[in-house]
Parts: structure tokens; sequence; C-alpha cells
DNA sequence: CAGCTGCGTGCTAACGTTAGCATTGCTGGA
DNA sequence: TCCAGCAATGCTAACGTTAGCACGCAGCTG
């Protein structure tokens, strides 16, 4: 079957007595090129090409007719269209993208997939961009700049449509530059030099209430894990962390921060092994982030400490565990499906249109904190401000 | 500098004078087009031509020096590069791939990245494959076959360097066609059509380890709670389950298999419910799936169920909640990172060489139980056969 | 001094698709 | 009868990059 239709290449030669050009010989004969000497049998890519030679038309008509362009007649579009299907013909993209159309696809840049945080976001992102006939490019960082500039660098050379990025604390000026020439959006984490556009929680909101919850309690020794201030979503939290606690009327020296890389399920682990054997071990954990969560609650239940007796405990995100770990965990929820879908529905309409009204700082609410069963009270064998 | 880069265009005439042709008036001038009339001060993409305008040389002179070809001396490569490296010049892969190049994207064709499952390979498979320079397309069906087509169409249109697909149960005709002609890798499940590239667990095995485990500790009604039949993986681990109990010298009826959809943790809290209230409730439960697994922790939880001494349960997959899910759960360990990275190293070594040998059927181990408190030998009161 | 060699570079075509313009054949009105 | 107008389709260039071939020049040998 392809080799009849690649056979009638050389016998059609259209027209060629009715135009009377000189040097004719050159006229109605599309020059033979290494593809047509490909080897019956070899996999072979169709084209539109190779149906307007089937049908014996034009490489436009096949063009127009598979587009709908209401030239064609509707003999020839069906004709078209059922050749199209039965060689298997895939429109190729990159060949469209030349002629200035865009790429359906849009990055998300993320530190890692494996966070469940991240995850949904990703699911929303897809099931969001999917009904507009985008596909989703996945990109991790692992929280390395020079991974994130390796990813935007490549991002770039497929000219992807959109970026939805999780910036790394501090970008090269490279990545800058490259973020430049494509529409984006910055999700949860901003940094200024990367645009105004950014979709995220309230931070700061989130972790005074959490830890204004602790205080309303009555605890007084308040230690909080997250991330380096380095991170704008890591000053944030403490920034809200500490407020809370001013606004509580304690001492400057009631909170504890323990800062590190906001990932690490084992620095969670280790850090509230350290808080716990510490003298003037706080009778309330806040955590800033799920990763941190995870390792300590693993750790808590290892070490079998008494929860909220000895250590109320608020955490960051709600996993499924979440809900049967000890007597339920007390955690901030945040609204990640609603950020996620925010993005989808920003991003489409920023790429359906011209940008011409970019609306800067786009914000959701803080979230809500979930109340469970892990905070309470200190007991009163941990006297208050022993020192 | 861009206006000037531009403006040379008009300007240089190169060796009109040396070529003597008789119509030299169509010769060394670039034919102005619509790019060169683009307004001073619009965002504009810089391609090759533009850094050969601005340093007086040809495009192929460009190309060739960022590709490091030897044939150009060390002085152009050097002046090319850093005009390429001012002007912001990011090459474009579209262009590349209508040259022949294949596209250096890879798809990722699963049900739901939320399942922490294919999260951890996503991340394995983008980690292996950030090393050779690809990037990974996500695709979600969410286990419906339409879907499945409607993203495999759009990997097709984008000419994905490979796919790496764990297929819905029984994929369109269409879905069959477009993935032979790309470069794929079935990852757990597998359909016979789709051909005999295939990586993932012995089902089977891990089912019949699992069920056994409970069997020889005296449990005589079990029950399974899995995927349907239709999904080959469902159809294995079920078979494991009847296999253990038959091994086990348990009657027929010994066994409860309880089928339904595998990613829906409703369906599994639902189901354990339906199951503890029926007469002759089971004295142990197997389950087939991580949202299952998840469905049934939490509605155990919630109603406080004894466990083991109500109900003994094997779970499946090992999410961080898991171990600190009450007694800590006994369940099946899937090798999920080795999985991974076998795909995405079988994946890149089939993509860097020709298809010459391809090995069919690769499989990993079963994956091993991860005993913890959550089985133990049925109750006194929980009569064996009491019927 | 002619011819050869090799180095460095330029020209051109090709990849698959689409938009603008040209061309053909036909119908209907002047 | 002839041409305007229309419907349907063809031709061509263009998108950005790369590979093959051609060309000019310098240095070398005979």
């Amino acid at each position: 079957m392809l080799t009849l239709a690649r056979s009638c290449r050389q016998t059609c030669f259209p027209a060629l007595s009715t135009t009377e050009r000189d040097e004719s010989a050159n006229v109605g004969i599309r020059k033979v090129t290494a593809r047509d000497q490909s080897v019956e049998g070899t996999p072979y890519v169709i084209t539109t090409r190779d149906i307007a030679d089937r049908l014996g038309v034009s490489v436009s008509t096949v063009g127009r007719a598979l587009a709908d362009d209401p030239r064609i007649s509707e003999e020839t579009k069906f004709r078209v269209r059922q050749a199209a299907s039965e060689m298997g013909y895939v429109g190729n993209r990159a060949a469209r993208m030349m002629r200035g159309a865009s790429s359906n696809v849009v990055a998300l840049v993320i530190p890692d997939i494996r966070n469940s945080f991240y995850s949904t976001i990703a699911h929303e992102l897809s099931k969001n961009m999917e009904a507009e006939g985008f596909q989703l490019m996945l990109s991790e960082t692992d929280d390395d700049r020079t991974a994130e500039l390796r990813h935007l660098r490549e991002l770039s050379a497929n000219r992807v449509a959109g970026i939805i990025i999780v910036p790394t604390a501090r970008p090269h000026g490279e990545s800058v530059k490259l973020l430049r020439a494509v529409p984006h959006l910055q999700l949860l984490r901003r940094h200024p030099s990367l645009g105004s556009q950014w979709f995220g929680v309230d931070d700061h909101e989130a972790l005074r209430r959490a830890t204004a919850h602790l205080v309303a309690q009555g605890h007084t020794r308040v230690a909080y894990l997250g991330g380096p201030e380095e991170l704008p979503t890591g000053a944030e939290r403490l920034r809200g962390f500490r407020d809370a606690l001013r606004e509580g009327g304690l001492p400057d020296d009631a909170g504890r921060a323990e800062l590190g890389p906001p990932s690490s399920v084992d620095h969670g682990r280790e850090t509230v092994r350290r808080l716990l054997t510490s003298k003037d071990a706080p009778t309330a954990l806040v955590l800033g982030s799920i990763q941190l969560t995870l390792g300590v609650l693993e750790e808590l239940s290892r070490q079998g400490v008494k929860v909220p007796g000895e250590l109320s405990v608020v955490g960051f995100g709600d996993e499924p565990g979440f809900s049967w770990w000890g007597p339920g965990l007390t955690t901030i929820g945040l609204p990640i499906q609603e950020m996620a879908t925010g993005c989808a529905l920003w991003l489409m309409r920023r790429l359906k249109t011209k940008p011409s009204h970019d609306g800067p700082y786009t914000s959701v609410s803080p979230g809500s904190l979930i109340l469970r069963g892990s905070t309470a009270p200190p007991d009163g064998r941990a006297a208050p401000r022993s020192s």
C-alpha cells in the first residue's frame, strides 16, 4: 500500500502540458529526496504528503481538510480524514510549532514529586489542563539551583508554553533570564527577581494561628521546626511563629526555632530527638513542612512519647496517616486543591489571551487549623519557665 | 544592540562583486521576511541567524560552532559562544527535531500521581533521566482508557522519544497502534497487545506469601480486598491469594474476595465496613492496593477495631504512616525504587542503541513481607469454620 | 609556477506544516 | 459571447536547524 502511494509520486505530472514555461523540466515533479528511498518495511512516520500522494491531491488540501477549513469540499474532507485514519497519521507538533504556533506543554518545576503536597498540585494541574489540550512536563529540582537551571534550559529549548515553578532559595541569574521569556507563575515560594506573578498561601498567618493556638493553651516553651530563613516560605513561617509568641505576651526566649532542610524526613527525626533530650525541653512543637512532620511523628511513635501529655504537637499539611497518628494530629491544613486549580486557571487564561492585564500578586487564604487530639494545656509537671 | 544587529542584514552584501553571475541582483541578499519588520521592543526569540548577522558570519558557521564542530576555528567558536550567551540564545528543539533528531522527552503514563507508588516511580525516573538530558512528561489516565487514548495522541503528536506506561485494563485499539510507533515499556500492569516489554513485580508471589503468612497463623476465614480481575495485576494478585489458601489446605469457601476500583480510598473504607458487619466476618484481611489500604486503615481506626485481636491485617505497599498505625502494619513491601531505576535504565539504553536486542519480559523480585504487629493467630472467640 | 591538499567557511536543500496568493473550471449576468 | 465571481484546489515561501557539497585561500610539492 505504501509502496503504491510512493511510486505515484514519480508518475503524476499534473498539468505539465498546460503550464507553458520554458524550462518546464523542473515543474510539477517533486524532487526525489532521501526519504523516498526508504526501504520497504522500515518503520515510517506518516506525513501529510503521504496522504496527499495517496489521494492525488496537494499537501495544502490535506492540511486544510484536517484543519476543517471551510474552503475544502465536504467530500474531500471525508476522503482525507478516512485516509489519515487508515494510514495512522499523527500531526507533527514540532513542525506546527515552527510555523509560529506555540507548544501545548506546560512545565511544573518543583523540589520533589514524592512530597504529597506537590503530587497533589501536579494532579490538579494536569487534570485542569487536559481539558484545554495541554500536557504537563515535570521537572524536579531537589531544591538545588543548578538542577533548576538545567531544567529551565531544557524547558526553554523545548519552548514550553508556560511554567509553574516553586523556585529554589536563590535562583541563578540565567534562570531568571530564561524565565522572563516564558509566561510563568511562582507557586508557594516567591522570589522577587522572578516577577510578581505568584500564587500561594499566607504562610505567616498559617504559622501565626497554629502557634497562637498553643500559646492560648498556656504553653510557654514552644519550639518551631521548619525550613531555612533563606527560603521565602521559611522566613514567613518563622515570622508567623515569632509574632504569635510576641502577641501572646511571651518573652523572646520562650520560642525556640530549629531551622534546616525542609524536605528531609531524617532531619525531622533527628531534631525532635535532640529537642526532647535537651534541658528546658519545650512543651509544645509547631512544624513547618510536611516532610519534617513525617519524621517527627515517626520518631515520637518510636520513642513512645506521650502526646499531648509530654508534648503538644501541631503538624504541617494533612496526610492520610495524620488522622490516625497517636491521638490524631492537630495540623495546619492547606488549601492545596484550590491553589492548584487557581494556578491552572490563571495559566490557561494567560496562555489563551494576550498578556494584557496580568494582575500581580494573587494569594489564597492561609488554610485552617485542623483540630485533633495532639494539643493540650501543658502538664503540671512541666512547670512554666522553670529556668 | 538588537537593532544594530538587525540593520546589518540590509547593509551587508557579502562578496557581491566577486561572484560574477548574470542576474546577481538576487545573490547574497537575504530576502526580507516578516520577522525583520518586528517592532523595536517586541519580545523576540534569538535564532542562529541573529547571531550570524551580528558577527557577520553564516548560520552554518554559527550552528557548527555551537555544536563544537572541529572544522570551525577556535577563535570563531569563541566569538559565537560569547555572542550566543550575551544575546540569550536558546536552541529551538522543534527545529532540531525536524531535521530527524529525536526529542529528549520521555512520557510516563500512570493512573494517578497522588498515589505515592507512582510518585516514587516518577521521581526515580526523572532523576535517572536527567543525567542523560531527558525531560519527563506526565500523563494521568485515572484508569480511564479514553483519557489514556487522549494522552497517547498528544504524546505521539509531540513525538516523545519513549513512553513508560501503566496501561488501563483494556486499552483502545488506537492506543495500541500509537504505542507501536514509539519505544515503550509497560510498568506493573501488562497487557498482551502492547508488546512484551514489561517491568513489574511478581504480583502472584507477593499475594501468595502475604496470604500464606495468615494461613500459617491459623486463620480460616480470610478476605482479600483488591482491584478487578480485568486488570492484569488484579487477576495475578487474586490468583496468588487463592493459591495460598489452597496450598494451605483450606476449602474453597475459606477465602472471600472483594474486588473493586483499586484507586479508591472510599471503596476501601466502605468495603471493610461491610465486611466487619457481615455474618461469618473474616478474621484476617489481605489488601491488594495502596489506596484501598489507606481507606481500610482509616476506617479501622475510626471504628476502634482491635487489630490483630478482632482482625489481622496485611497491607499493600509501605507508606510513612503504616509503621505508626495501630500496632504497626504488616505489609507487602514493594521494591519500587529498584523497579523505577530498572525502567529508566532499560529505556535509556533502548533509546541510545538501535532496537537490536530487546529482551522480552523483565521482572523484579516480588518484594518482601514487612512484619509488624497487625497479624496474629485468630482469637479463641472466632472459632474456625463455625458454619 | 602549476597543481594538490587541507582548512575554514558559505550556500543550499531538507525536515512537516501552514498561510497567502495564484490558478483552474464553472456558473450566471451583462 | 465574454467576463465577473465563486468554489475548490495548487504552488510557494517560511519557520530554525543541520548536513552535504562547493568554494576560496594558503602552504606545500614537483
